[in-house]
DNA sequence: TTGCTCCTCACGTCACGTGAGGTGGC
DNA sequence: TTGCTCCTCACGTCACGTGAGGTGGC
């Protein structure tokens, strides 16, 4: 019989780790003494245990340990526990070393310039959204063309909302695919989030636009025209990261007072993991 | 201006996170209505949050993200916290490695024999110990061999203790070494533990075992004259872990009753990860 | 008598999730 | 009036670490 010092310092563990697993029911002491509370251990206990900190080790909780231990699961669940444990230690590992590949790039930019200047860009799952919208081509992806084409078209939109008794339930989405007309032509989607359910009998047309399960973001203030080096930043990031576009991008227009320089804009752009 | 709702939903995060980024001032709303309390955020923090996610993301703690975004730490300062973090997410992944490593050998044990028979190797620290000490020669390793040596070594060794008027301070510890005498003979290291300072003028030797960082272990139930097998247990656990001996072995007897069957010993067994 | 070990509460950890119970504007 | 969104507590999570305050045997 040991006390419960020995008896921690035989196991490699700690006295109050012994005093929670009597208090949850994992590993009574083999006696008590009813006057003073002593707990008391004996060498086979040891072996219980070892498999305690054994199974704990290979990542299962304390309540798991306990079910195993007693023999409540069966060899079938057993063996499910433990591919259930690898499925997640797999993806933790994914994870960290996801994580471990952004540390990396934030030391090299410290590194190199002294700073972190991408901070900015955010991967994050973008919803689902309807959109009332008003479309036309511009003749390439630069500001200074899309400008004067979505400016008019987005004019035109809100009167026909509004001529048609329909408020937006949020911020404008814009969003661009290659036209047919030419190698530099674009469609423009000028957009407005509504509630409605079908565009019959309406001067605008309306679309889902699907979720977004990875996209990268970032937040772009001023005015669109300098829009070109926030994209660059992104396509930048992108690369860096290990990622490559996957042909969807999307502006969201969360601020856009008068003054153009004040305009806070979320651009969107959907990436997925590069081939390798 | 944002609602909490819309805002939680423009940065992908929960509305209970910003009341949360809230109470602990990482991200105050622009905005709180006197009245009724409702928070109000604006464009700009969209991109304090998009960073808060981002930093959050790395792992750091909401504590470091706040002094991170507050300018609380210099170049070099962040530049140590990201190199600690990157040491951090090394280690994690290692130890996840050597998790995923035993829970896939427990997997394919229970695939090959429909239960898991070598759950009870625990690998483990033994913290160093001083012992009072006699040794002997035996013929071999074998159990048969080392028997009839170490028991009249414990007996004179606990009649000169008791002389000494010494009290062992733990169970008996052994420990073997090759003897120089023939290819297959050992020399029997029997001892016990004691608090004593010096070995001048006993009639016994002291000596200090080193600790061991590392040692596969394994409680052995039985009389010693079986400990064969479960050496092989432990042998082989140790090739199926890729692990690699590492010269010393010991043998704690936590209970030796007089009936041998009864026994209860630890074996331990230092180990290295192999060389690769 | 002084140390040492043991005991039982009970708070703290970390970042929220999840009700409970209630209010204000369409 | 019914929903919907918002609000403020406050408990629960997980496996202990860490005192506080006190006791019993050498």
């Amino acid at each position: 019989m040991f006390n419960i010092g020995d008896f921690a310092r035989l196991g490699g563990v700690s006295v109050r780790m012994l005093r929670h697993y009597d208090a949850i029911g994992l590993l009574r002491p083999a006696h008590v003494d009813p006057d003073s509370g002593y707990r008391s251990y004996d060498a086979p206990q040891l072996q219980r245990l070892n498999r305690v900190i054994a199974l704990k080790e290979l990542g299962f909780k304390l309540q798991q340990v306990q079910s195993i231990l007693d023999d409540e699961v069966s060899v079938e669940e057993l063996h499910g526990m433990l591919r259930l444990r690898r499925a997640q230690l797999e993806a933790q590992m994914a994870a960290d070393a996801s994580r471990l590949g952004r540390v990396e790039a934030r030391l090299r930019a410290i590194e190199s310039e002294g700073h972190m200047n991408t901070q900015d860009v955010v991967l994050k799952g973008v919803t689902p959204v309807r959109l009332a919208e008003l479309t036309d081509v511009a003749a390439s992806y630069e500001a200074d063309a899309i400008g004067p084409v979505i400016r008019p078209l987005y004019e035109e939109l809100g009167r026909r909302l509004e001529a048609a008794g329909i408020t937006p339930v949020g911020p404008p989405v814009a969003y661009y695919e290659p036209s047919g007309e030419s190698n530099e032509a674009v469609t423009v989607h000028a957009g407005l989030p509504v509630d409605e359910n079908g565009a019959a009998g309406h001067d605008f047309a309306i679309v889902d636009l699907p979720p977004i399960e990875s996209a990268a973001t970032l937040l772009h203030r001023g005015a669109m025209d300098d829009v070109d080096g926030s994209y660059q930043t992104l396509a930048h990031w992108i690369e860096e990261h290990g990622y490559r576009t996957d042909g969807f991008h999307r502006e969201v227009y969360l601020e856009c007072p008068a003054a153009r320089e004040d305009w806070v804009t979320e651009l969107q752009v959907a990436v997925a993991p590069e081939r390798s």
